[in-house]
DNA sequence: TCACTTCGTTTAATGACTAAACAAACCACA
DNA sequence: TGTGGTTTGTTTAGTCATTAAACGAAGTGA
């Protein structure tokens, strides 16, 4: 870990070009040495040299010949996206979920427990059995497990190191560290919400936009904040508490100490208390089929919400001018009955120069948006230093 | 304007490098070839070879030699803070300022003029005659004039134009392109409250913080946003209105579109309309006054004031997470009488992991930020041209 | 079959960096 | 005053990644 100062020399340059080479097959597809020549303006020599080392290391593979173009056939490279495995889990409070994707993010397996007492000692042991489960169904692969990504329900800061769950009641844990030494492969923990806007940011309807706000509304609301495509995280290493952007200078006190909190008036909680007041019982399923079948009372709760839901992301939306809102997580099965009143109140509440550009989506991974980010912060990790080894 | 796709070769190494020995003699105050290849990592051979094309480019330049350290005197060298000049402009509702900087952001001259009818056709031209009064002040020099920044109130686009400055009266005009054609050299044109807060990152209070929050209480609300040290613009170049951050469900209705926005609580405008009720008239300066000869109102009212001030920085804090928030702009000279009761608001609002790193400060450079933020702009980017071609 | 393409490799040259040797300048102590 | 040991900055010789150009291999179409 010694930083000895980065400094331009020959290893850089190749380094450099190797990541654009790789960069350009893992996104352009099938590619022949010549076309990325063509694409990035290295020169043939230069491709060919480089690509001899990615097919070394198995990151790449020639799929044989393409279309001849009134010439020799070119010889096809792609990324070898079985070089290795990568491990995702989405810790939640009654739940673990967790998947095994190669390295393009595609599932290979998907599995899900329930977790009943989720104190420290056994949901710990659990988690350590579900990711052995996982591991034992990769295939055989160059480069093996290359990686697990963990989100989890609560503040983690850079370290890897739950902060504080107030749902899940565990605190000051370090899961990163404990989960490396375990497994003995690179970890990385984030927060549910984060790894959500990841996951929907690589694989979901954020695919491609530089600024993108992830709204997970669940038991509270939490929030991922993507700008230029990366994570923002602030000066400790964890924002995003969006859930705690007041909307009511005088409102209802909230544990967090401030008042008037968007996640009072706009989380899946908020919606049962007031069913409950409302004299509608059962829980977020229930309320959504009840909507279906015309009760009118569900509807106009499901109404109130997302108005509440809008003010928030108009807020969010005159802040951030983001190109998208995404809402999801649990509440996501309800877009149907969610949709209009958000996009009313955002309409009403929002600068026209923002609204012009800024779209309001549901995830369209729906209650997996956080497993599948988790697993990109392993396969990104892993891609990391291979871009910067080459 | 070609973008011929940048690759790694020898060019780019030297690119590299030279900016690296750029920035340790700018930063690093007089400093010997020895001693940069020693903080560097560099080769004293290449260090010297890079020197000279610095010298030779008049940046930087040897200004005798240095103590020994028991062997050969060091030749010492320093950046040229005077190869050339910047003017930074302040374009406020009822003046102009105007500031002339050498190439270290420190003022040489500085001038003020009072603006009456600030329509289009005169605002202009009195602007380019200040331009050119300062640009008649700035001694000769290698490069000349480097470069204007012009820091304006209202909506300002990528591309440097006033898309909407309410105050003012000026909208959709090419600002940047018609100072460039004028002057024939670089112009960048941006918001004032985004020109403040480069100026207090660089030269006050907030200097090498990496998020800080500039928040310009004037009229309205502005705010600049610095995030990794760098000025954060939103999806289509222009973000940061936290002014219209709503922090009342049903509060007052705002021209905005929105309900309880910040501004019509916080902002000086809001200071005055309630002076106005509570029977003291006059402007902020002599409510300060007031306040400083013990008017229980007047002080009162800063405080009430002051606390919306902390509900909306709370807000903020709990987004960004910044390392500090600086309160900037006129309402600077009533810091004394705000202060309590701002910090009191936040403390009570904002999560205990935010409040432990964030302080809040007022502006340092008071109503100067925004000038010398715009200076800087023209400074950095000459000094991004030089190390691109070094 | 022949002329013309296209693909990918080989070859020789360029240029930026580095380690090591070197010359110049200086200090300190006898 | 002289001499050994330092520090500074330049010179020299060598390494390595990229490139342009030449080239062989493979294919198309008339």
């Amino acid at each position: 870990m010694a930083k000895p100062k980065p400094t331009g020399d020959q290893t850089m340059i190749k380094k450099i070009n190797t990541a654009i080479v790789f960069d350009s097959v893992l996104k352009g597809g099938p590619l022949s040495r010549a076309q990325i020549s063509e694409q990035t303006g290295l020169n043939k020599a230069t491709v060919s040299s480089l690509v001899l080392d990615l097919i070394d290391a198995q990151l790449v593979e020639e799929i044989g010949q393409g279309e001849s173009k009134g010439g020799r056939k070119p010889v096809m490279l792609l990324f070898n996206s079985h070089a290795g495995y990568a491990i995702g889990i989405d810790l939640g409070v009654n739940y673990i979920r967790g998947v095994l994707t190669d390295l393009r993010g595609n599932v290979i397996e998907e599995r899900q427990w329930s977790m009943k007492r989720p104190d420290m000692a056994s949901g710990l042991k659990q988690l350590t059995e579900c990711i052995e489960k996982l591991i034992a169904l990769a295939p055989a692969s160059p480069y093996g497990i290359v990686g697990i990504g963990i989100g989890v329900p609560g503040i983690v800061d850079d370290k890897g190191a739950i902060l504080f769950a107030p749902n899940l009641e565990w605190e000051r844990i370090e899961l990163q560290k404990l989960v490396e030494e375990k497994f003995g492969v690179p970890v990385t923990i984030d927060n549910e919400a984060n790894a959500g806007a990841q996951g929907e940011q690589k694989y979901g309807a954020g695919r491609g936009i530089p600024h993108q706000i992830y709204v997970s509304v669940g038991i509270g609301i939490g929030t991922g904040i993507i700008l230029n495509k990366e994570l923002y995280k602030g000066a400790s290493g964890f924002s995003g508490e969006l859930g705690h952007l007041s909307i009511e200078y005088n409102g209802k006190p909230c544990r967090c100490g401030n008042h008037g909190c968007w996640e009072l008036y706009a989380s899946e909680n908020a919606l049962l208390d007031r069913a409950a007041e409302a004299g509608l019982e059962g829980e977020l399923d229930s309320l959504v089929a009840a909507a279906e079948s015309g009760d009118e009372r569900a509807i106009e709760l499901f109404r109130s919400i997302g108005s509440y839901l809008g003010a928030g992301i108009a807020n969010i939306v005159n802040v951030f001018n983001p190109d998208v809102v995404i809402i999801g997580n649990r509440i996501s099965h309800a877009s149907r009955w969610l949709e209009a009143a958000v996009q009313e109140a955002v309409d009403q509440r929002t600068l026209s120069y923002h609204r012009e550009r800024m779209r309001i989506l549901f995830a369209e991974l729906q209650d997996r948006s956080a497993v599948r980010g988790a697993a990109y912060y392993a396969i990104n990790t892993f891609l990391g230093k291979v871009r910067n080894v080459g």
